[in-house]
DNA sequence: TGTACATCAGTGAACGCGCGTTCACTGATGTAC
DNA sequence: TGTACATCAGTGAACGCGCGTTCACTGATGTAC
């Protein structure tokens, strides 16, 4: 599964950059990739400001209509943003720990998780925090592949335990933190500070199972 | 503290009802209290809507500029009524189980935060997602007592965990919850699935220590 | 190989919109004498 | 008690803004013969 999902991210990933060089030739190049990266660094940037078509369109250097010739609305821009998003998330996340076993390896994805939402705060909020348009069969499958994910990484950590259950538990932990960084609720002066809150978290919750 | 928090929330609840019937008399009545009650119907009717100044004002039935006599700009409006909506959640809280003991009385008042999000879900962005304005005494403190009352909880739930490191997990787990329901990534087709995934994921927690 | 043509990515101007905020004003209220 | 006055809550018009989206267009590319 793990390695399923990780082929999956890349090989997409790859896939989105090769088209970008290889399509160059092509008018203007590849304005689809261009205007996603344009979109990603405005949020990277501007933080939780909210992204326009227009000022994507800017960023990428071409007319205000251009992006109609390859997104239908705003919505489907997004759309394909929460998508790279939630793959390249995926990607961090296994980068944490190929394989987590005990809890401590499982505060090591959280801290991750975490960390992704803190330093893409933005991105992070047009995955989670804009509607979600079901028609999108991109982002849907890359929700999806996540929530498995994490399904998968809950039954090798607790094999004992109710693990639809346990799965909620620990996405919910683990956005819930990020959020509560991301909002100021909780400290965020360092990243290690950060760091040390959600492995304590992890552990307090975790704790007495594994 | 739980009687403290109560007393506190209805006081200012009561206060703030009481303007807006006793000061009827002068001019239009209690701005600022209608504007607030406009500005939170509003929220309540788009859901994650955006909220506009001038919205609120044309709802309360007053002019563009009236509100700028009493807040000064959009963000304080903003900032009263996430402290408006801090006291209401905590008073929710407190209905939902006024001395916790077991983690099943924990899992009561999680229901009651995740089901707060889902009937209330643009005064719950409102009060989480949008910038938070550290200068607005009364918001920073409304948010203070939210997280002492939940730390309050957590001893007496859990009185030997760490219980900063509890209490960040518990909120974590009960505020990414709300989330992950209100952003359409767990089923929320009726108050009763959404109860019961909340408290399977509480027990799933927590099973283990109480 | 060369030419006529169809395709279609990108242009630039325009539409109507709602927004936050400012401003000089009006007119009701409360107060000093 | 009555009047002159200061206060200040609310008005309505206006500012400049950036937005999403549409439209007729242009001009480069690829293709059929």
């Amino acid at each position: 599964m793990l390695l399923t999902l990780g082929a999956h991210v890349s090989g997409v990933n790859t896939g989105y950059q090769l088209m970008s060089a290889s399509t160059k030739t092509y008018h203007h190049g590849d304005l689809p990739g261009t205007l996603l990266r344009a979109a990603m660094d405005l949020l990277e940037e501007n933080g939780a400001t909210e992204l326009s078509l227009r000022a994507a369109a800017r960023r990428a250097g071409v007319s205000t209509a251009a992006p109609y010739r390859h997104f239908a609305d705003r919505n489907a821009l997004l759309s394909a943003i929460a998508a790279v998003g939630y793959r390249e998330l995926a990607t961090d996340l296994v980068a944490a720990h190929p394989a987590p076993k005990t809890a401590d390896d499982l505060a090591a994805i959280a801290i991750a998780y975490v960390q992704f939402a803190l330093e893409r705060p933005g991105l992070f909020r047009v995955m989670f925090t804009e509607q979600c348009d079901p028609s999108n069969a991109e982002r849907v499958d890359a929700v999806t592949a996540i929530q498995e994910y994490l399904n998968s990484i809950v039954r090798q950590v607790f094999p004992s335990a109710d693990s639809e259950a346990m799965a909620n538990a620990v996405w919910g932990l683990v956005h819930g933190l990020a959020f509560l960084h991301l909002d100021g609720k909780l400290d965020t002066s360092s990243a290690q500070v950060v760091a040390d809150t959600v492995r304590a978290a992890v552990r307090a919750a975790a704790g007495q199972i594994a």
